[in-house]
DNA sequence: CCTTGAGGTTCATTCACCGAACCTACAGGT
DNA sequence: ACCTGTAGGTTCGGTGAATGAACCTCAAGG
């Protein structure tokens, strides 16, 4: 959001929680990271995010505890972005905007799915399972294309996102 | 959140709901507008946001859908600004933010509570009454306050949402 | 030795936010 | 008739953040 991110005067869970994610890109990086998006550069070619921009935003939700920056290859030196618990919390507010973004911003056509993977029924409003009954583990939560996609996009994360995966699994898996 | 807000080439309903409501000081003044806030001096006031900010934020919401701005008196003309039925489905947003501003962002006191007025439990994690089992409508949302509140703060709209309250109501009411 | 790719940093420009001041219209008091 | 206060804005100059482009480093591959 939105941004100098002072909302210091507010008695407020919300503004405590902007003040972390409020930032203009910064819950589009989470939402990747929730793809399985994991890389710099990943980051950078699926969001047409300015690198300097990336480069603090991820330091931001690193020091906020959203990621964790963890060495995955020495020489050259290659660090991954990871959600850490505390960035997993953030999956009912990424799930609620999404539902709202698509049944109420006018014009939306359904972009992404997301199902039980277990049973492939599609989540209900809470993130449940309304076949089973339960609530989902993150773990169990598939991604699936919707009719609005861009069938041909022109770069590989997009290109990789479109076929149906797990939420979190790495991209390169 | 932030903003010069296209993400236009984002193909994604988080993103759309962000362009919408991802601009710095949107969420708080729909926020706001839960709480009963509904007068231009009321947000003035509780926010402490430029008036100019004020003015373009409902104004981009009005166009948006998400409130809608009404006469409530001629001569001189006042207006004020409630909520649409988009602007309500965003209650699980904001639910979700204030879930996670209070469990994870570090130090952070209970500020506000949200029970089923007519039992008084707190609500549950999906904004459900856990002892009556059902989804609990808008108008049943008691909001009370929580410890970590300023007990005496200056303005009278913070004072006047000291007390518990029914989401909704008009703050004058 | 040259090229490529990953992961950054630096820089000038643009744009949004900020706070303060100003404006209009009406109501009430003297 | 005049002053004051309130509600709801608009306008303005200054600051700081976002943007896109260019540049840098290290290592691997040919």
């Amino acid at each position: 959001m939105a941004l100098g991110k002072d909302y210091a005067r507010q008695q407020c869970s919300i503004a405590r929680a902007l003040e972390v994610i409020g930032e203009r890109w910064t819950l589009l990086v989470v939402r990747d990271a929730f793809y399985g998006v994991r890389r710099y550069n990943d980051f950078l070619v699926h969001l047409g995010i300015p690198r300097a921009v990336l480069a603090a935003r991820l330091q931001a939700l690193v020091e906020a505890g959203v990621l964790d920056r963890r060495r995955y290859r020495e020489s050259p030196p290659r660090d991954e972005y990871v959600l850490t618990e505390r960035g997993l919390a953030l999956w009912p507010v990424l799930r609620s905007l999404a539902t709202w973004g698509r049944t109420e911003v006018p014009g939306a056509v359904p972009l992404r799915h997301f199902h039980h993977a277990d049973c492939g029924t599609e989540l209900g409003p809470y993130g449940e399972c309304p076949s089973c009954r339960l609530p989902v583990p993150l773990a169990d939560v598939e991604m699936r294309p919707g009719a609005g996609l861009d069938p041909d996009p022109d770069d590989p994360v997009s290109r990789a996102l479109l076929r149906p995966r797990r939420l979190l699994v790495p991209l390169e898996a």
